[in-house]
DNA sequence: CATGAATGAGCTTTCATTCAT
DNA sequence: AATGAATGAAAGCTCATTCAT
């Protein structure tokens, strides 16, 4: 699976990605030393000359879920919904390229796993997204971009279910006709703001 | 914890939904005989004379979910908005009243405890709803009630997204100025009516 | 080895002094759940049925220890050499039946193989042997039963090493023409005593 | 900690002396390869160009017992007492100078952490102590420097019990008011001579 | 029905030892 | 000579499951 004797850098990131993979596409239940070290090809006990335990591994799995999760953050400037809509985008295409990576952040897998201090730093990634949507949304209703009537948690939700459903739909299930998973993420948040700005009823208000 | 000698039916009721408890808040990996015996206050050897193992375990415990999950499904008739309606508030009552239930559907704890015969049906559970938003969706859409240009699951994830973020909301996080967790399900709806309408915005322009 | 399915309270015994009879025989190293199973004639998981853990075992194994040597000690009235020839006299006829209990004593294995705590045990009860020996001394040379002027710790020193040699002798030793271990604790104290009260060069004083 | 590429003579004593250093202060279980490398200052793969195992070690370290042993022997030659006064105060010194080299004598550590083949050159290193003493002490008796009518065995262990004393008493415990620890080993051995000698009792009745 | 001792498989971790670099 | 990655055999411990009482 991988050829022997690689320096401790690579082998542990080698061992935090497999985690990774592991917890999301099999469960923290089968997070196992034996399981890991099959994945990159050494033997078990290997394991822990590159990791001082099983906490540690947790804990390098999610560092790279993190950066993972940093790099989908789109720069904190210019117009509200540009901004929200470089978020919806970013992660929509993050959902397609490494689909594991945003299930985790909606799972509790991660967090499981870990320890408190682990579990922690997953909510705090989780709540970083969150708060970010809802200051765009926020600027977007005093700016009146968006209705200021709806309850600003409301749409923070619909946002986020957004890419909650599109993490879940590349999961598990089949296509259906209308699927979006054949849409780019451009056209998903094209949608998305149009509703948003409450103009898809109006037909871009020719 | 409970007295002596129950018979065989009650026994069952009271590991499957210790089971559940403990899957939900503490995780598949805490499921353990000896976690469940003291829940139910019995010896670990006697959870085996009321399941033959773990999984049937785990299959009871998926069964109160079911059980739980199908109470909260509305009739089938009426107005699509108004069924959808029954469908988000009920489901948002179920939030308040048994957070874990929900929980459960959004994560895959259950899913990964149980095997694929089990995850399987939790899986038909979550369809069940999504295809039932999805139908009143698409007869709104039909009739006019919604706007017809935005892609239905697009609709559909925002729907969702609002329980999902309710039985999320309720869990880890504290109260916000605009939080809906003090408002009723009832008044949810409504706002999420509004903008699935397009009207919560024409209302404000007189 | 031992009939099956005994109550945990004598399987407790049985693996403690098992746990004593490996340290004291074949040393720190050889003390694992394995050999104890073994010995005990119970498989290896079933050890920590009655233990929690490794250190919990060795601690009961120091409370048997403890509970032995604490038989050997003499009350704590009468005149001193009287007191601390009752003493000797206990503890030869200890290392006579239970060999390895004062072996352990002054071996450091037993505080080896415990922690902390356990070591402090160890050596609390070492060193109220010591005690007990100077406090005999020192009340015979204010009575001028032996000789005031050799330094006590000389005296105490004298005596536990009287006890230590036999200890040790009946452990490794092939016997000698006039080897101790064929007189009895009595006679052995008799020589000792004599010695101390600087009689023996007088030839019972005729 | 060490300069690096020492030829292997220099690495096998460094290493063989770590061994005993930590058979001695830390006990036979912490004597593991990693350790004795971190206190070589090299790594751990490393000690197995200079030894070709474990046990090798082991028979190194005992082989530096045994030269520190050997070096506190008096010449075989003078007066009995004479002798064994040489011996005693060799001993003492040698306690004090380095205390874990005796320890490891009337331990069992070290014989402990050998095969068969150690653990008897141990033993033959403390028996050859005891029949020089043996020796000494029959001598004396036959030449009536001290009383013949103690037996010869109980002076042995009074005599190797001062040493012995002397040994733990450097180790573990805090000094007490008349504790030899102060007195040089010149003066100790003084003291022990006049008691065997039988002249302490008579000096004191002019 | 209930208990709790026993089992054996599996998991995490340690450790002596080997060997490519 | 030295390094440190790799190995495989324990060791300590957990857990589902069985079964005598």
């Amino acid at each position: 699976m991988s050829s022997k004797r690689l320096p401790t850098a690579e082998r542990q990131a080698q061992i935090a990605k497999a985690a990774l993979r592991i917890i999301s596409t099999q469960g923290v239940r089968r997070l196992t030393s034996a399981a890991l070290a099959e994945q990159v090809g050494i033997a078990d006990g290997t394991i822990f000359r590159h990791f001082k335990n099983m906490n540690e591994i947790v804990d390098a799995a999610i560092a790279v879920f993190e950066d993972s999760i940093a790099e989908a953050f789109p720069p904190d400037e210019g117009l509200p919904l540009e901004r929200l809509g470089a978020f919806v985008v970013m992660r929509l295409a993050l959902v397609r390229e490494r689909p594991e990576i945003l299930r985790l952040a909606f799972n509790d897998r991660l967090a499981e796993a870990a320890g408190h201090e682990g579990a922690a730093r997953v909510g705090r990634m989780v709540e970083r997204s969150l708060t970010f949507v809802r200051r765009c949304l926020a600027d977007a209703q005093e700016r009146r971009e968006i209705t200021p009537d709806a309850p600003l948690t409301l749409l923070v939700w619909m946002v986020i279910g957004v890419i909650r459903g599109a993490a879940d739909t590349d999961a598990h299930r089949a296509p259906r006709e209308d699927d979006l998973s054949s849409a780019t993420p451009e056209q998903v948040w094209a949608s998305l703001e149009g509703f948003l700005r409450g103009t898809s009823n109006e037909e871009e208000q020719p």
